[in-house]
DNA sequence: ATATAAAAAGATAAAAAGGTCTTTAAATAA
DNA sequence: TTATTTAAAGACCTTTTTATCTTTTTATAT
């Protein structure tokens, strides 16, 4: 459903969300290092999030990645929207046009219940929650 | 979460268990023209699906594809499972190597649920109930 | 037998996703 | 001010997916 690309933007934004602070920035090369992401692969990807404004960045010499507190109030969608964009929450599973409550395919009454419930969890929750739910150990976004 | 080709492989299998008979085949141009499929390409998904026995196929003219009592009693996660696989239903929305109900990422709860569901109706479901209940009205699978 | 209609097979190509490398720009520490 | 460290930018490469084209094979109707 996501993207590799938006599956690793995800996964850097909370890293950073846990481990960044404003006086203490984070470089592509440490999160790829412990997130398991080839490294350009992922500078790339941090590049485009700070593009739109998703997380920020300074260059130089302690420079790196780092959230603000505006960063910290965006929702996972924003990340999800920014790097893949938001079709896969639109399209029918068996990839018809005309697929609606209306006209149901064969999966529609498992499928659209699933996407608005992601959807919603996805859009309402703001990155800095999530963090804070793994901070408590409810969920689990492991290095690997 | 299907590829392409997947679902052209999907609508396509229907489309022949709606349509076709053992004695009234129909050729890929047919179910291509019908369903809005690439021709070239499909011929290629339905070439593979008869190398793998799910649909039934004669060469010659009045030749064409169809499907027998047997490839009938197919389920649509056979087609799935031929075509792209069964990986899409074993990995972790977010790309986590060891998500888990153990140590569950921040959607697994809600993916859970989802991809069980999915893949108990595609597993349990036969081609032909599929496409009786499609002939019946209760869903739709929409030529396009 | 022969022509024909259709699938099978395989080579080729275009587009998208995934990934790498090199150069440039900027911030900081010394 | 200079060397260094880091992100930004952009060119490039590889693989996978999607798609096309051409030739071969085979079944059938005539």
């Amino acid at each position: 459903m996501l993207s590799n690309s938006c599956k690793y933007a995800i996964r850097s934004v909370i890293y950073l969300a846990l481990n960044s602070k404003t006086d203490l920035k984070i470089g592509s090369k440490e999160v790829a290092l412990k997130l398991n992401i080839p490294q350009p692969f992922l500078a790339k990807i941090l590049q485009e999030l700070t593009r739109k404004h998703l997380i920020s960045s300074t260059k130089g010499p302690m420079g790196g990645f780092f959230l603000t507190d505006e960063n910290l109030n965006n929702s996972v969608l924003d990340i999800v929207s920014c790097i893949d964009g938001l079709d896969a929450f639109n399209i029918c599973f068996l990839g018809l046009h005309t697929c609606s409550g209306d006209k149901p395919c064969s999966v529609h009454h498992i499928v659209e219940p699933f996407k608005r419930e992601i959807f919603s969890k996805l859009s309402y929750k703001t990155i800095a929650q999530f963090a804070e739910d793994i901070r408590k150990g409810i969920y689990f976004i492991s290095l690997e």
